[in-house]
DNA sequence: GTGCAATTTTGCACACCGTGCAGGGTTTCG
DNA sequence: CGAAACCCTGCACGGTGTGCAAAATTGCAC
């Protein structure tokens, strides 16, 4: 089991105490963490999506299958997990008064003043690269936007303790079919020639369809055709 | 997705177009189909939806385990596929010049003038009438939510054509958030005393709650707060 | 260092899911 | 009637998700 590297107890130099240290513990578990979702990012370049088993994504990362499932209930739990940890970094930059005054319009702004993070676009790509296999995939992710929506819903909650659950569940769903549909799109005009690495443009294009998206939301419901 | 009864359309042999003559073998085909879906409501009555198995229905549904997934892939894929007869019976009512101007005004008209089945109701409360299990069933139901949003994006999508199709996905989405939050609320309010059977009131109620909600959708985003 | 307690990893077992395949029974129609 | 088309069924197989207990790892105090 590669157990390489014996450490003996650093204490390197004469730093700080850190009393907050981590711990090799906590270090570890983020380690395995990240060896999963790195795992399951190389794998979905490789082959269609939605053929990754678990037992794959395991033994790339160098653990057991029971360990796998320790960390995450399944695969598309991955997914809406690091979809997750993008989606709250950039929720944590919302300005509560703001978001309170005219949610739609600050979500919009939120993504034209600090974009999206590029990461998550490279999953995008990666998740339809293989589109041989176009059911299974399409499935996959519609439980990951799912996940998503109640997610966001969530945080709504918190954020907005006074609002109506009924318009913030409404609300969260539809931002979520917002970024949904503007993925798909977005992959529809990259499908000509699909590249390796994702250009300025790309990302600026995603940004483009992202607010027209939820321009559609802000400007009412009473507009169908565009 | 939806997968219906793949069993294989009939083509019958003959050349005769032979029109409106069921024959034994569809009748069998409804029959077993019926079967199936009177086994899930008996069962989903008796335990948590979610402990469910495939093997209790089909058994239940006196087929075979694989002649169950001969008609549906899943257990939530009838759920949805009885989810969506209802909404097709309603959306068939839709006026298309009347959707065509203001569809979310349009999709609550109908459900104020024609009401909801009152089977589908039913279903809800079976759905919800063992919470023990709460966070399986939730994760159920979503799926099936999802499913039925993706149903009435193809259905708006049929109806209208010219639409945009970032609108068509959003408003889709909106609008099943809106059933999914007034099943929610309705169910909360049923909590106390769980009766066996549905009182005229009952079905006022969630008619009330899901006006509510799509009139949220109809008056736009920037009232957050009831 | 050493030993013990807490925690994590792992293998194993088990029930369940979803599908391909082939045999057997039933319906349809010439 | 008889062949063809069709449907049901059992079987097998790979995959999923979870409980359980043994083994390995880490934290901590002595």
């Amino acid at each position: 089991m590669l157990k390489g590297v014996t450490v003996r107890s650093d204490s390197a130099g004469g730093r700080g105490p850190d009393p907050a240290a981590p711990g090799r513990r906590e270090l570890n578990k983020v380690r395995t963490r990240e060896a999963i979702v790195g795992a399951l990012r190389e794998l979905v370049a490789e082959v269609p999506a939605a053929d990754v088993t678990v037992d794959q994504v395991a033994e790339r990362a160098g653990v057991s299958r029971r360990t796998f499932f320790n960390y995450f209930g399944s695969i598309p739990a991955v997914l809406s997990a690091v979809f997750a940890d993008h989606a709250a970094a950039m929720i944590a930059r919302l300005d509560p008064e703001v978001i309170g005054d005219d949610p739609v319009t600050a979500l919009r702004g939120l993504t034209r003043t600090h974009g999206i993070p590029e990461d998550l676009l490279g999953w995008f790509v990666a998740l339809n690269r293989h589109a041989a296999d176009t059911d299974a995939t399409v499935l996959l992710e519609r439980t990951v936007w799912a996940d998503m929506a109640a997610w966001l819903r969530e945080r709504l909650h918190d954020t907005l303790p006074e609002a109506d659950p009924l318009f913030v569940a409404t609300l969260a769903s539809a931002v979520m079919s917002c970024f949904q549909a503007t993925e798909e799109a977005w992959l529809k005009d990259l499908d000509v020639d699909r590249p390796q690495q994702l250009s300025p443009a790309d990302v600026t294009r995603f940004h483009d369809h992202l607010d027209r998206a939820l321009g559609l939301l802000a400007d009412g419901w009473r507009s169908p055709s565009a």
